[in-house]
DNA sequence: AGGGACACGTGAACC
DNA sequence: TGGTTCACGTGTCCC
């Protein structure tokens, strides 16, 4: 059946006579179509029919426009096949929301040290049977001399095992970022909540200390004089 | 109006007469509706109207679904307000499109070094004025002693302005990431194309001299006897 | 007017 | 069979 919703008009225009049925949704019943088709075929037939014919085929091609970009999209998501549109789209909606988590997360992670002082120690991910988990410190402060070596040395007192360590700068501007877990050499993690809270504090506590020393013993300062923003500190003497 | 398709049918179902018109889109010209509509009528006329009414009502709820989701995906796209579907969808697919790219170009950049050896160098972004490049380079190998004094030195040697510099460690195996300008303290970056060409694999040349130092003089290496893939490896005495 | 965009009801196909 | 998905042509609104 080829047929839609204008069937038997080639044999019916002559006598002006077309009907269509309606239901309609606000009553929820069928209702009388409009007499304006009968008007129109009146008027003049074959502007109608080519009024008609462009605008059904200007909706294809809307529909194929849209159709197109659902199929590229259906490329981009994994394992999308055999969804339906809606479902689709809600994979979509997902993923987009995911990767602009994890996008945001990763710039906060890994970009600019910023002009304030800042240490954050948080769980990135927890073992459920030893209770070993993975920790993020990231400490961003004003550069000074001994900072690095200060750092390791409060890493190495607090036995974790240092999996990853980020250092970025900006103008005098450092912020070092680690990753670790609080299973050293096979050992176990903490086995409570409170004994990961108590080790977070801890953990904050140490680099806190790292930070103060500045302030109490101002000769470890690398800009003694007043606070330099300068652009072409050399971080490569850093970073080693 | 709010007619639709099956208008005057509660006036014309007793006669059981109903005709519809087709735009026949194969021949581009409008055609007879078939008669299945009286037959059916004939038949029972409730069980059609309420498959009927269920069936729109169906397609309505479809339709919401998928418009739901269109509409969150709007919210989630930055300005796709008074942008059609079509157009919104194609925003979406650029987004998820670069979103990916820069996820895995993060994921690649941060994380475990593989165990296959690897230098890459590449850039990143491009000042179409003054030719100043900033570059990306990474030196995946297994660790051994002096190892990161040699780096240094190369990038020394080969005079750019370090922005960034990232170590990250899986065992015995090492991933540095530096990034880097070739404008140094102010100066020019490449002139031209060619330039720029040579200056890369000038940088890969100088970085696969540090990696072929150890199998020149085994001696440098960290385990000399036997290669050796143990996971208690210390990262912190590498790291500083 | 005339073309674009949208929601609608419908026919067909698939379980 | 009912239930669900899709493409289609159409009515309507807006520029």
């Amino acid at each position: 059946m080829n047929c839609r919703n204008l069937g038997e008009f080639c044999e019916n225009e002559a006598k002006g006579v077309v009907q269509s049925l309606v239901l309609d949704s606000e009553k929820g019943e069928l209702v009388k179509a409009s007499g304006r088709v009968e008007k129109k075929i009146g008027k003049s037939e074959g502007k109608t029919i080519a009024a008609l014919k462009s605008h059904s085929e200007a909706e294809r091609r809307r529909r194929q426009r849209i159709n197109a970009h659902l199929s590229t999209l259906r490329n981009l998501v994994p394992s999308s096949d055999k969804m339906d549109k809606a479902a689709l789209l809600a994979e979509v909606v997902r993923q987009v929301k995911q990767l602009k988590e994890t996008a945001t997360h990763d710039s906060e992670r890994f970009f600019i040290p910023l002009d304030s002082d800042e240490i954050k120690v948080e769980i990135i991910a927890e073992n459920a049977i030893d209770g070993t988990c993975l920790f993020r410190a990231s400490v961003c402060c004003e550069y000074r001399t001994h900072l690095l070596s200060d750092l390791k040395q409060t890493i190495n007192s607090l036995h974790v095992n240092l999996v990853k360590s980020e250092i970025s700068t900006l103008g005098s501007r450092v912020k070092n970022v680690f990753l670790f877990t609080n299973s050293i050499h096979g050992g176990g993690g903490c086995a409570t909540i409170q004994a990961r809270d108590i080790f977070l504090s801890s953990v904050r506590q140490a680099f806190s200390s790292v930070l103060d020393k500045v302030s109490a013993f101002p000769e470890y300062s690398a800009y003694p004089n007043k606070r330099q923003r300068v652009s072409c500190f050399d971080s490569s003497s850093l970073l080693f």
